[in-house]
Order: C-alpha cells, then sequence, then structure tokens
DNA sequence: ATTTATTTTTAGACAAATCTAAATTTATTT
DNA sequence: AAATAAATTTAGATTTGTCTAAAAATAAAT
C-alpha cells in the first residue's frame, strides 16, 4: 500500500498526540497540523476506510495495528536522516526538522535499510529522541525530566522536548544543547524555577516551562 | 519562488528533450512523462504563466534562462543523488533512478550544497552524465559513441543513453558497465552489429540497437 | 489544391486536498 | 433540565492535476 505526503503526516501527527495510548480529537489534530477540523474531518473518513485507524464521528480517533506500523516507519525514517544531517552532513542539530520533514516521505524501504547501516544504526537522534528500528522497536532512554532530577546529581541534557524555533533560540542563548552536563544547584518553589551549574560556567537560573522540556540521563 | 513535483518533473522533461536547443512537442512531452497530452498543455499553460519557457499553441515549447536554470538545479539533485547512493551507500548503479527521481525534489538548497561537498564534488554520475555545480555548469565528457569507437582502440565504457530496466537487463547478462574496458574487434555493416572484446573473455557481437546507447572514453 | 492523417488544443468531467459557513452533536453552566 | 458554549461534522466551493472525447490547426499525401 502506498499512502499521500498529507496521508503520512496526519497518521505521524496522530501517533505524537496519542502518545502510546488514548484517544485524538480532531481539534488537537487540526493544531498540530496547521490546518482546520473540517479538512480533518475528511482525512479520517479516508484513512478509517484505508484502515489505518479506528474512527467513530463526535468519539476522536485512534491508530489500529497498521496505522502504527506506518507511523512507526515514518518517525523511523525522520529520525534516521536527521541522524544522517548531523552526523554526517555536519548540520547543526537545531536545523535539521524541516528537511527530515520532507526526507520521511522518501519511499524506498532499501533506501531506509541501507542509510541505517551506513549510519551504524544510531539508537537516538540528534534531538535524543529514540529511532525505531526495521521492526518498529525503539530502546526506551532512561532519561528523567530535569525536573525530576536530584540535587548536586551531574547529568547529560539527552533529549528536548520541542523543536520549536522559539525553545531553541533560548537554548542557544543560555548555552545547553544535547550533550550539556548539569547539575541542579537549588529548586526555587516559589516559582519552580531551578538553579543549574555547568562546568565552568556561572551558575544561574531556568524556568520551570524551560525545564520541563529538557531531558537528563544521569551519568 | 516554490514549484510542484508535477511542474519540476515537466520542467525536467523539457530540459532533456530540448537538448541543449531546438523546440519540444507536447506529444514527446507526454510520451516522456507518461501522461496525456492534453494534461500536458495544461501544465505548459501554467508554466507559461509562472516564466518557466516561452510557448505559443501549436508551435512547441523551449525553457525560459530562469526555465533551464530550474532544470539544471533539479538534474544537478537528481545526480548527485545517485552518486550518494551508488558511491555512499552501495547501491548498484541499475537501481538508483528511481529513487532519485524522488530525491530530487527535496527542497533544501543548504542539502544539496552540504552533500555536494559531502561527496568531494563529483563531476560525474554513476551513469557516466555530468553533474551540473553550484552554478549550473558541467563539464563536458570527452566522450563517443561505441559505433563511432575506432577499431581496436581500447576504450572505457562511460555513459549508457537510457536506463530503462530493459536496458540495464541486456547489459548486466552480456557483462558490461560503466568503467567496463573493451575495444571493437570487427563492425558489419549488414546490420550495423559490431564485435567487441572484453579482457579475458571472448568476443561478442552486439547489436546496433545497443552500441547506440554505450557511450565510451578513449584511454 | 483537395483530401486525409497527425498533432494539438479545448470542453467538460473527476478525484484529492483544502477552505468557509452552517448545522449538528456533545459538554458545561446556570 | 434548560440554556449556553465548545467541539465536530456536513454542505458547498475552490485549486491542482488528471483524463476522454470532440474540435481545430498543421502536416502529409494524393
Ligand atoms: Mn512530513
Ligand atoms: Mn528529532
Ligand atoms: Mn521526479
Ligand atoms: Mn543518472
Amino acid at each position: 500500500m502506498n499512502f499521500s505526503v498529507t496521508e503520512e503526516n496526519h497518521i505521524k501527527a496522530i501517533f505524537h498526540l496519542q502518545q502510546g495510548e488514548g484517544t485524538v480529537s480532531t481539534n488537537d489534530l487540526a493544531a498540530e497540523l496547521h490546518t482546520k477540523a473540517a479538512s480533518v474531518t475528511d482525512m479520517l473518513k479516508k484513512l478509517k476506510a484505508k484502515k489505518l485507524l479506528s474512527y467513530e464521528r463526535y468519539k476522536g480517533v485512534r491508530l489500529s495495528v497498521e496505522g502504527k506500523k506506518l507511523a512507526l516507519a515514518i518517525v523511523r525514517k525522520h529520525r534516521l536522516w536527521e541522524y544522517f544531517l548531523v552526523d554526517t552532513l555536519q548540520f547543526g542539530w537545531d536545523e535539521v526538522h524541516e528537511v527530515a520533514e520532507e526526507l520521511e516521505h522518501i519511499s524506498s524501504k532499501k533506501l531506509v535499510e541501507k542509510l541505517d547501516a551506513f549510519l551504524g544504526y544510531p539508537k537516538f537522534d540528534p534531538h535524543g529522541d529514540p529511532i525505531p528500528d526495521s521492526h518498529g522497536k525503539m530502546a526506551v532512554q532512561q532519561q528523567v525530566n530535569l525536573i525530576d532530577l536530584a540535587i548536586n546529581k551531574t547529568a547529560e541534557v539527552s533529549a528536548v522536548g520541542s523543536q520549536s524555533t522559539e525553545l531553541l533560540e533560548l537554548l542557544k542563548h543560555k548555552n545547553i544543547g544535547i550533550g550539556t552536563r548539569l547539575e541542579i544547584k537549588k529548586k526555587f518553589s516559589f516559582d519552580h524555577s531551578i538553579e543549574i551549574k555547568i562546568k565552568n560556567q556561572n551558575a544561574f537560573t531556568i524556568s520551570q516551562q524551560l525545564a520541563q522540556v529538557l531531558f537528563v540521563k544521569i551519568i
């Protein structure tokens, strides 16, 4: 079976919003895809006819086994290409998302497998997100939200919870990236801000909103 | 300006049929693109409105300077990706065309430049065709049609005039590929077939039709 | 110079993906 | 339990790309 770019983008968006389990609303989907609810409804009917999801009107949507398989294949391609762009072509980790958004729709199965082999079967993409293997399995990162990191435990930033340019701008300014080693010096309960320390730098505080989208691996 | 995959495929097809100079017919274009003449006419009107070509009804079509620039950019991407697939990912040179047909439409300019640099600015693709540089210039291959090769002059196959699976099947069977060294032993005027000899193999004859699509570089 | 054949264009229809505005269903308040 | 608000779907249009069949222009043949 072959699917259009639009169909694939819908499947991937449902997969992300569904996040393992749960049902996804038409409005949330419309927001995620920068389209309108009416357009989403039309697409859901079509994808239901293609057996990629279960959908009853007004009841929300959920991917079928087939749908999940397709979603994982797209996510796999997206993250492998991101890895390729950063690791092989020396892109910055903050400029690959848009390009991968296109590359993820290239259909050749053989290309994905050869690319994976060439890259050495990487387990995580440049943003710290796990790359599904050819069977759709992905490693579970033993990472924790920065909010939950214990004080004075050194950890390494392993993932960010968003790829928005706004976030990336802030991270660049604060000099934080994937691989940055830091530890928490203080947690302020008033506004849930936290003071962090990066080696050879002065300690500084970051907001709750920022801490919530940073994930770290204890080392 | 941004163009659809269909628009880009039309521009590229016109470029190839136009071959440097000349005017291209609606029917030839329809054949090349596996579509119908009526559809081509519609597209020509649109591309004319976008100033990519000059077109008068019943008079054929010709790319504008802008159109040629776009065509060269697409050809550049197509051939760079083919080179990447063969050189980096170890694809066979006979299985990359279809994949490149998709990859050539990825829009990121930065990706093309980074890919080119990573590959070491290759001048020819795996089929021996020249790769336009970032300014659209391409090397002129000092190659000659096998038909025109002098008898007993050793030469190396440098390009094939088609990527049809039928041709590739025949070449595989005859054990001929890019880089194969051979010389002509005899030319038969009756059917214009020629007898060729590859080192460590017995001589054999190939048809006029085959010889016409093989290009060689004298060494 | 007509007639015939070929090429090309137009007319009209259709599927995919999208939108706006109106109608309908479900959820939340009074 | 009504009334109101929010979410969702339907109805009807629009754009893009495609097709078939008929009409028009050009080319080739008698
Ligand atoms: Mn996408
Ligand atoms: Mn990523
Ligand atoms: Mn193409
Ligand atoms: Mn090629």
